[in-house]
DNA sequence: AAAAAAT
């Protein structure tokens, strides 16, 4: 099929003719899986459908090509359309967008759902009712790759999901879920251990770094949660975990999870393993195209839920500049507003381990009271770090990507760019900003961003930033307390 | 450049 047919397949597709040839096409494919799958269970006969010529292994091929070829058209040409909802039209007519508009809907476990509504979980967020109806259908649960921003309730989602898959009379791992850094591995199991907290001698571990358990060791947790180094050596080397009993897998942040530059290497190692029956899920605010061409070939006839762009659109966090002519002048900047940014509290981040510890000592020295994270820390240190601004005991936090993506913190209202993040090539990481800036602003909530520009080529940055997310982002003077604290 | 790490 040509470039151009597939522009008229596209334009007729708005007009809302095409949805169900759209449909059949895109599920072609697992169809034929399913009829396959039907053959082994009650070898029957293919009973006659008129059109009865048998598909042919390129046939799928061409199918499966096609459906890419589409998902890449949609997300280019029809922000509004996902996979899904063409699907669920197939399904339903009727129904526009087949959803839950309850926890009950979803006929979770009794214990579970006490778990759900004692978190103070009313209803479920739109990525919730959109995609656990597909992740918990029984008997097929669908592979996801979800998009949604920071702070719409993922996490939850996926937790939910591992929840009600695992059987606790069962004394062995049955859900892995993978986050990029030691602290987000250890917030999503606080997550897992409330929600689950009703279910009958849940057990969860965690496969981080310094959790140390003796040689030939056979874990008897039902559910594992992890960073990467650490999981692959219980996967794979240490074989503390038996993976063919594995039934869900989760890769949280799953964009720098399977990018290149992030932790690819290993998560994919780690996902080999896993029998072909397992379910997938990927969970991220961002993915650049790339990483979702990758996503798609790595997990096999997923649901894909990509939010409509200008659901993506920060409107509830303004962002601000600070034009400074170098680093000393942005410590000076950054002291003249800790008044203002300390009536909520602040995550300040900074491009190097280095620049955090220098700004964090030239701040303490000031007597202004603040902590500081980087992987530089101790395990341990990191955990009381955050344990203490969690607690409030510090308003300002000074750190480096490590708590750029995924940490929730309720009371964080002000997120401080002292760098703005770059790529290695120099150019601007608008992954990363919308991770930083998504600390704040978390379920619906207002938020503040204040960017450091120091150089003009940062001001090259700040403008790529801009025009990536079609954001004014304004000029902001640091000398006039009064109007900082109006804002803030 | 940061994070992951039983290297």
């Amino acid at each position: 099929m040509s470039g151009q047919d597939w522009d008229k397949a596209i334009e007729e597709q708005e007009k809302g003719e095409l949805a169900s040839k759209v449909g059949n096409l895109r599920l072609n494919p697992a169809e034929k899986q399913h009829a396959a799958g039907d053959k082994t269970a009650a070898p029957t006969q293919n009973t006659g459908d008129t059109n009865n010529k048998e598909e042919s292994e390129e046939d799928v091929a061409k199918a499966v090509a096609d459906a890419s070829l589409l998902n890449k058209a949609l997300h280019n040409k029809l922000l509004d359309i996902s996979e899904t909802q063409l699907e669920v039209q197939q399904k339903d007519p009727n129904s526009p967008l087949y959803s839950v508009k309850s926890f009950e809907e979803l006929h979770l476990k009794p214990d579970l759902l006490k778990g759900v509504y004692e978190m103070g979980f009313n209803a479920p967020s739109k990525i919730q009712e959109t995609a656990l109806p597909l992740l918990l259908a029984d008997p097929r649960p669908k592979n996801m790759i979800a998009q949604s921003q920071s702070g719409t309730g993922k996490t939850a989602a996926f937790v939910l999901t591992m929840l009600s898959r695992v059987n606790t009379n069962n004394n062995w791992p049955q859900a892995i879920c993978l986050a990029p850094t030691l602290e987000l591995a250890m917030q999503i199991g606080a997550v897992v251990e409330q929600m689950g907290k009703n279910m009958k001698e849940l057990k969860v571990i965690y496969a981080v770094r310094g959790n140390k358990l003796p040689r030939g060791s056979k874990i008897e947790h039902h559910i594992v949660i992890g960073t990467p180094g650490t999981m692959l050596d219980w996967c794979i080397k240490l074989r503390f975990i038996d993976m063919n009993r594995i039934t869900v897998f989760v890769l949280d942040e799953a964009d720098v999870m399977i990018a290149t530059q992030g932790h690819q290497d290993q998560s994919i190692r780690i996902q080999r393993k896993l029998p072909n029956t397992c379910q997938m899920m990927l969970f991220s605010a961002t993915y650049e195209d790339s990483v979702m061409q990758f996503a798609n070939k790595i997990v096999s006839d997923p649901v894909v839920i990509r939010l409509r762009r200008e659901e993506e659109s920060l409107a509830n966090i303004k962002q601000f500049y600070v034009l400074c002519s170098n680093e000393k002048e942005k410590y000076e900047a950054l002291s003249n507003i800790y008044g203002a940014i300390t009536i909520g509290q602040a995550m300040i981040f900074c491009h190097t381990r280095k620049t955090a510890n220098w700004l964090a000592s030239q701040m303490s020295r000031e007597g202004h009271a603040v902590g500081l994270l980087s992987g530089e820390l101790d395990i341990s240190q990191r955990l009381a770090v955050l344990k203490r601004f969690k607690e409030g005991k510090e308003k300002i936090l000074i750190t480096t990507n490590v708590m750029a993506r995924g940490i929730d913190i309720e009371q964080v209202t002000i997120v401080v760019n002292f760098d703005l993040p770059v790529d290695m090539s120099g150019q601007a990481d608008c992954e990363t900003y919308l991770h930083r800036i998504g600390r704040t602003g978390r379920f619906g909530k207002n938020g503040l961003a204040i960017n450091f520009v120091d150089r003009p080529r940062n001001m090259d940055i700040l403008q790529q930033i801009e025009r990536h997310f079609g954001r004014k982002i304004l000029p902001l003077s640091t000398d006039d307390a009064e109007e900082l604290e109006k804002i803030v």
